[in-house]
This record gives structure tokens, sequence and C-alpha cells, in this order.
DNA sequence: GAGTGGTCTAGACCACGGC
DNA sequence: CCGTGGTCTAGACCACTCT
């Protein structure tokens, strides 16, 4: 297993605020003790604490030190790029996934002013209803370059297309813009969904582009109002 | 005016960006290029183009280089934190702020359990509703400790707090975390915002956390349906 | 004044991409 | 192969906090 120095120190940190070595508002060792401690450099050790200040493990003080933050609050990603299956495991709620549209097409104006294409390209469209504690809460409806991602399969849409993408094609996700808004809900939200009377769903844009930044998957997801939540933990750098 | 090397670096790379003098998908000149230029270190240049592509401005390819992002695609802050100054501002729309309540009050039990503070503690409770193009749309419920801030009046409510609390009294926020789902209009919501026949509001509930990782603040914005909207940019790094 | 984190330097070696 | 960005080092000076 190769893993870089700073990174090490950062996982060995986690694990061991994780299992309760250092608590909440304990302080940490300084940067310069840690550095003895691992033997290596201060920058190093402060990569590695930067990266637990980023991740809200910790807090840096100029003139005193890095605290321990209470982890238990902010044990989420930073943000977003959650795909299902991990949000599924995360909740401990048994989900189940199941596809009702996976086909290629050519892409109508709406795709082509979102995912920067010509008539001449091919886009997978993938249409799935996740069901949790028996019901249909959430619809995602996902289109790909098919030039990315040339073969897509009822079983890989089943379990995760973004594990496939990132582990099978080892395509590099880089970075994404999400939107959030409330829609009326549509023909085709009435169809895979079970609505419960309500009217409006909350929608979830997602653009996923890769590390070359050319965008490459634009994912439409459709949650039941009820059922809806989003967690988001912001830090103020400048 | 007193700025570290790498921030005015990063402003000057960002105005540059910003001026055309690169264009999207230009490569910026390599790491070493910019240390002789800017007459400093590598090390120095790197923190500035770990800010820009922080920021979403370039994009940084291992072996290649780094390439500048369409900027406006990302004109926005990295997820949170504004205000609804800001916000008005960026939408050009006019808006108004409307102070309701403006009070000093001892926590009930959902406060004591948010705020962790005790009964002796005083806690200013505003409640101001946003008009915007003639409707009363949104709906903050603030929350702070006495003790960060003693004084507070209408003026205040009515302008930016978070400015007032920044600028005025120096409090340095570090970092907040969101929550956001769908709830029920409560009595409160229709006494105060023009619903439109919804019955049914956004609700963001923001928790803001000073330098040294105390809460101080807590709010939640009630938002109806049809307006609401967030926008949200992350960035994938390990 | 002693200790802390924040910045900065001038070097080094590495992994990756393209020629 | 060379140039790129990614990591790492051993020092230095600074601003800040506490005593």
């Amino acid at each position: 297993m190769y893993e870089n120095k700073y990174l090490s120190i950062y996982h060995d940190i986690v694990s061991k605020i994780r299992q309760g070595h250092w608590k909440p508002y304990d302080k940490l060792p300084s940067e310069n003790e840690l550095a003895e401690q691992y033997e290596t450099s201060r920058e190093t050790i402060r990569k590695a604490l930067n990266l637990l200040s980023e991740h809200g493990y910790i807090q840096k003080m100029k003139g005193k030190g890095s605290i321990v933050l209470d982890v238990g609050k902010y044990d989420f990603p930073v943000s977003g790029l959650v795909s299902f299956k991990e949000l599924a495991q995360k909740m401990k709620t048994p989900a189940k996934t199941i596809v009702h549209e996976l086909e290629v097409i050519k892409p109508g104006e709406y795709l082509k002013k979102h995912l920067h294409v010509t008539n001449k390209d091919e886009i997978w469209k993938v249409v799935r209803s996740r069901k949790i504690d028996g019901e249909h809460i959430i619809l995602d409806k996902d289109f790909f370059h098919k030039k990315f991602v040339p073969v897509l399969t009822r079983a890989i849409c089943e379990d995760s297309i973004y594990e496939y993408i990132e582990n099978k094609l080892k395509l590099k996700i880089s970075f994404a813009k999400k939107e959030m808004f409330v829609d009326k809900v549509t023909d085709e939200d009435r169809k895979y969904l079970d609505l419960n009377g309500y009217d409006h769903v909350v929608v979830v844009k997602n653009f996923v582009y890769l590390d070359d930044a050319s965008l490459f998957q634009f994912t439409e997801s459709r949650h039941r109002l009820d059922k809806f939540r989003f967690v988001d933990f912001a830090r103020r750098n400048h």
C-alpha cells in the first residue's frame, strides 16, 4: 500500500481522534512536537493538519494550537459528490435501485445545452428510482457521453455507476456543480415514484466534470419532499 | 495595504483571468516560470495556484500543467456562508428586509440543545422577512449569544447582521454547517410570508461557529418553495 | 520571553505526460 | 528524454497568545 507521508499522518490522526485518543476540545500536540513524533518536517505535518482542518476534524488557532472538534457532528463528506450507495450505507436503511430506462439517445436541445454535445454524439440515458423502506422516493435521471462510457449494463446501473466509472473505467472525477430547487411533479415522477400525495419534488441537478475539465455527466435527481435532506459543511478561508 | 505574497499572487492571477489575459482552456505558465516571474519560490506559487484551484479558477494536471476554467460558470462563493445582502446584490433585484421581532429571550429546550447554552444565558432573537419583487419570500429566524453580540438594533438588523458582526464587532466567523429540508408551513410562516398557496417551505438551518470553535449563532431560514435556489460547487480532492 | 501557528525559501526527488 | 506538477526537507522569520 503506497501512500504519501502527509496522507498517512492525516489518516493516523483521524483514527486516533475517532478512537477517542483525543477528545473534543483537547489540544493536539504542537506542529513541532508532531514533526518529531512522526519523524518528518513541519511543513509535512502542516499539510496533514490542513487536511484535518478542511475535513472538520480540528480547528487551528494562531499562537495557541489546534483543538479537536466534535467529530460526530461533522461526520459527513464535505459538501457533495456522494453517490447513492454511500448514502444508503450511511443511513443504514435497506435501499434498492430499480432501473427503468437504459438506452442510447441523440441529444435534444436541453441536453445539447447542458452537456455541450452536438447532434452526432451519442448519449447514455439512465432512469432509475431508489427504494428506501419500501417506498420509491428518489428518481435519478443520468446522462453520460457515450465516448466516455462505452459500455453500460443494467447490473452496473443497479449497483453504483460512480463506482464503475471511477474504479473500472479509471475516469477521474474532479469537481461537480450542484443546483437545488423545488419543482412541480411531472408525469414521469408520478410514474416511477410513490408520491404520497405531494405535488412538488426537490430537484438536485448535478454537473460532473473530469480531470481535464470536460463535462461528462449531467444528473437530475428528484426527491420526494418529505424525504429530502442535504447537509453542507463550509469552512471560511479567506 | 499588507498582504501575503501568495495572496497577492492569487489576486493578481484572478484579475488577469477576469480581464481575459488568459482565456478558458488556456495553459498557465508552469510553476517554475511563475516563480521566476513573481520572483518567489515555487512553493509560494503552488500556494497561490492551489487557492485558484479551490476557487474554481484553474484545473491542475500532473505532468501537463494548469488550465484556466470557464470562470463565468463558477462565479459564486464556494458553497455557502452567503449573507442575504450579498445574495440580493448578486440577483440584482430590489430586496428589502423587514424586522418583525427583536428581543432578548431565555433559551427554551430547543435552543439550549442547539446553541449549547444554559438557563442563565441571554439570547438575541431576531425574526425578519425578506421582500423581493414585492413579495415576502424568506423568513429568517436568528439566535445569537448575547455575550458575543451585546448590542443589536433594528437598523443593524435591516442592513446585514453578518456585516455588523464581522466588520464592527470583529468576530471571526470560521465555519458553518447547513442543513436543508422541506417542512410544513407554520402559523409563523403564514403570518409573515406571502405563501401564494404553498403549504410547504424549504428550511435551511445554519449553525455558525467562531474562530475558537464556539457555536455562536443558530439561524433558521424558511423559503417559499418556488423561490428557493441553492448552488454548490464541490471539488474532489482525495 | 517562550511557544504557537503562518509564511517563505532553495533546494531535492518523484510520478506523470508527451515527444 | 524532458518538462510538468506533487511531495518533502531543514531551515528562517513573522504575528500572535499566554504568562
